[in-house]
RNA sequence: CGCGGGGUGGAGCAGUCGGUAGCUCGUCGGGCUCAUAACCCGAAGGUCAUAGGUUCAAGUCCUAUCCCCGCAACCA
């Protein structure tokens, strides 16, 4: 029996700003199926995930609802762990950044880390906006001075914060990483990490005296800590960093940190230099998974395409998602997710692939042998050739998961699927069931269909825990052999696990599959799409010579005439005029690039022509919403100026 | 000279150390009848974005260019 590892992985904590969406989910799926496998490969595994619930927008979000931060939490925070629940994840602990334990370990950080020296007081500025909880620099802000994601308006911050002197752990964090290859992942991630390091490390503001919402500062209580060391240092707390010393030398450090790529930063520096002023060990790995993209789109609020995971829970079914979030997406790079490539996931390899073939192992072994699998004797070359497969599968499956080749060892494991079902054609054991003559030969058919059932049922319980176990259940072994919660890795490293006289349960539909819509408009759009396609290619091989457009072409510009209402140069920029131009009812704002050859008063009242039709686009911070025509020989410029009214069209 | 990711059959993707270009779906043809219109076999379909280079050998390594997606952005 192999040796009794510990191993220590978490998700990040989540920001119950409001509801989870599918991403969360997606990180959440990861982590657990990776838990699950080390538990059942013998491992002793504490598996981590929670809340991070302080900060102003918790707070303003609570007293927007009139009650207190805690109680806001609190909801949605039972939201989450619904969710979790719904999900089948098996987490170990859920730690909330709000718990008296968690509180503790805060501080204590924080004192250890100030009496070390590593702790300053001084002055933070900064212009913040408190609904994205960031720091913006001015340049970064939009055109109207706002923020730049949500563009709401930020606020001038200066206050007195404590700093932590991570620029002292520069060199020490770059070594590291440079030593330990695999510390980051996926690669690309760890090189952005370097360059970023290279760049220079700034001391770290870790407090706020804006707002009450946090854990005091131990030495300061008008001080609450900020983010980085109240949120990173959860890993620490539910393994006993304080209180069980024991326990946390046998977890610590955590073998995996899974996080998202937009948190990589502060897990492989920030994390790494709290963690040496401790003078504790670093976690051994971090990986960085990629974004769900959602119909090709980046998924955002203002796009209203954020996916639900509890809408599809309820519609699909817990396992079928975490199937397709597993196997289709690569781990580290950015996915797409897309309710028509679910739906067919769960039409070929979950209902046809995989829960046909339970069903007609079930329903013949019924017909043809009243449910009972007796003892197999003797072996042809397809038995061979598929004992062989399979005991190859649980070798990859292992070796896969190890190196968290998530949707790789999914492929594999049913590529083993489908020589199953091979194997029943190969068989035919329809034909040997009408010859008595070869009922031996039918139960060794019907035995080894059973026996890579089980092992199947097992090699997806990582994946799909529910249908995991129904697949047990149903063939029987619930009551005949070992009970689903004591299923070990080793128990499919050899070859016929099946107590022979196995009763099989009742075959029930794993998956049933969902009818689409029966409409040929795929393959019609397919076809059309082609023939368009092959039609743009000959309309584009009937060449215009070089340069020459179509008047097609020429009529996307869509020029008017523009009166100049008033002009400014803008700040900062030598070269740029700010026009605002009446043209036609619409009056809009035009950046030029003309300062050297116009004075502001200049144009004031001249008619213009405006590219009406142009992408606005921000420059200086501005929009600018149009470009207005100059003649220009490198050396000297002029306008085009028309005498006719604002508004005409020019063409 | 902004940074990063990407470009591989109709669609979505894999491709490690450079060594016969693969998978799933779709399409077409065949087989089978135990089964959830499922399962099994076969076929068609690719200038690996483009152009150079290194090499006995390049999807893979090097150089340049084009296009798409994020972020960034002072010539719109």
């Amino acid at each position: 029996m192999r040796e009794k590892k510990p191993f220590y992985i978490t998700t990040p904590i989540y920001y119950p700003s409001a509801k989870l969406h599918i991403g969360h989910a997606y990180c959440t799926t990861i982590a657990d199926s990776i838990a699950r496998y080390h538990r059942l490969a013998g491992d002793d595994v504490f598996f981590l995930t929670g809340s991070d619930e302080h900060g102003q927008k918790i707070q303003q979000k609570a007293e927007e609802a009139g009650i207190k931060p805690i109680e806001y939490t609190n909801k949605i925070v039972a939201g989450f762990q619904n969710l979790w629940k719904r999900l089948n994840i098996s987490n170990d602990d859920f730690i909330r950044t709000t718990q008296k334990r968690h509180e503790r370990v805060v501080q204590e950080v924080f004192r250890r880390i100030y009496e070390k020296g590593d702790i300053y007081k001084g002055e933070y500025k900064g212009l913040y906006c408190t609904p994205c909880e960031s720091y913006w620099t001015e340049h970064q802000l939009d055109e109207n001075g706002c923020c730049p994601d949500c563009h709401r308006p930020v606020q001038e911050v200066s206050e007195e914060a404590y700093f932590f002197q991570m620029s002292k752990y520069q060199d020490r964090i770059l070594k590291y990483i440079e030593d330990h290859p695999d510390f980051i992942q996926p690669t690309s991630r760890r090189n952005e990490m370097i360059n970023f390091i290279k760049q220079g490390l700034d001391d770290l503001c870790i407090s706020r005296t804006s707002f009450d919402w946090g854990i005091p500062v131990p030495i300061d209580p008008k001080h609450v800590i900020y983010v980085w060391f109240d949120a990173l240092t959860n890993y620490l707390t539910p393994i006993g960093f304080l209180d069980d010393p024991e326990k946390f030398k046998k977890y610590w450090p955590a073998d995996l940190h899974l996080v998202g790529k937009e948190i990589v930063r502060f897990h492989t520096i920030i994390w790494p230099c709290i963690l040496m002023a401790l003078d504790l060990p670093l976690p051994k790995k971090v990986y960085g998974h990629g974004w769900l993209i959602v119909d090709g789109d980046k998924m955002s609020k203002s796009k209203g395409n954020v996916v639900d995971p509890n809408g599809l829970i309820d519609e699909f079914g817990a396992d079928a998602i975490r199937y397709f979030l597993l196997r289709e997406i690569n781990l580290g790079q950015d996915g797409n997710f897309s309710r028509d490539a679910l739906i067919q996931r769960i039409n070929s390899d979950l209902a046809n692939d995989l829960g046909n073939l339970l069903h007609r192992t079930l329903n013949m072994t019924l017909k043809f042998q009243d449910g009972v699998l007796t003892a197999p004797s003797g072996e042809s070359d397809v038995d061979k050739s598929l004992k062989a497969d399979a005991l190859a599968t649980v070798k990859a499956f292992a070796d896969g998961m190890e190196d968290m080749k998530l949707s790789d060892t999914i492929k594999t494991v049913w590529a083993f699927i489908s020589r199953a079902n091979k194997y029943i054609d190969e068989t035919q054991p329809w034909a040997l069931a009408k010859d008595p003559a070869k009922k031996q030969e039918l139960a060794n058919v019907m035995y080894n269909l059973a026996e890579a059932l089980r092992i199947i049922s097992v090699l997806i319980s990582p994946f799909m825990p529910t249908t995991a176990e129904r697949i047990w259940n149903q063939l029987g072994l619930a009551d005949a052999g070992k009970a689903w919660k004591d299923v070990q890795l080793e128990d499919i490293e050899t070859w016929g696990g099946i107590p022979a006289g196995l009763h099989v349960g009742t075959p029930e539909q794993l998956f049933p599959r969902i009818e689409v819509e029966k409409d040929d408009k795929p393959t019609q759009n397919a076809k059309q799409q082609k023939q368009a396609k092959q039609e743009k290619k000959a309309k584009k091989e009937e060449k215009l010579p070089e340069g020459i457009i179509t008047i097609d072409d020429f009529a996307k510009v869509k020029l008017c005439v523009a009166e100049v209402l008033a002009c400014e140069p803008v700040e900062n920029a030598d070269k740029l005029l700010k026009l605002t131009l009446q043209a036609g009812d619409a009056q809009r704002t035009v950046l030029s690039g003309i300062a050297q050859y116009y004075k502001p008063d200049e144009l004031v009242g001249k008619h213009l022509v405006l590219v009406a039709n142009l992408k606005p686009r921000k420059m200086r911070g501005q929009l600018s919403e149009g470009m207005i025509l100059a003649a220009s020989d490198g050396k000297d410029l002029k306008v085009v100026e028309v005498n006719m009214p604002a508004g005409t069209e020019v063409r």
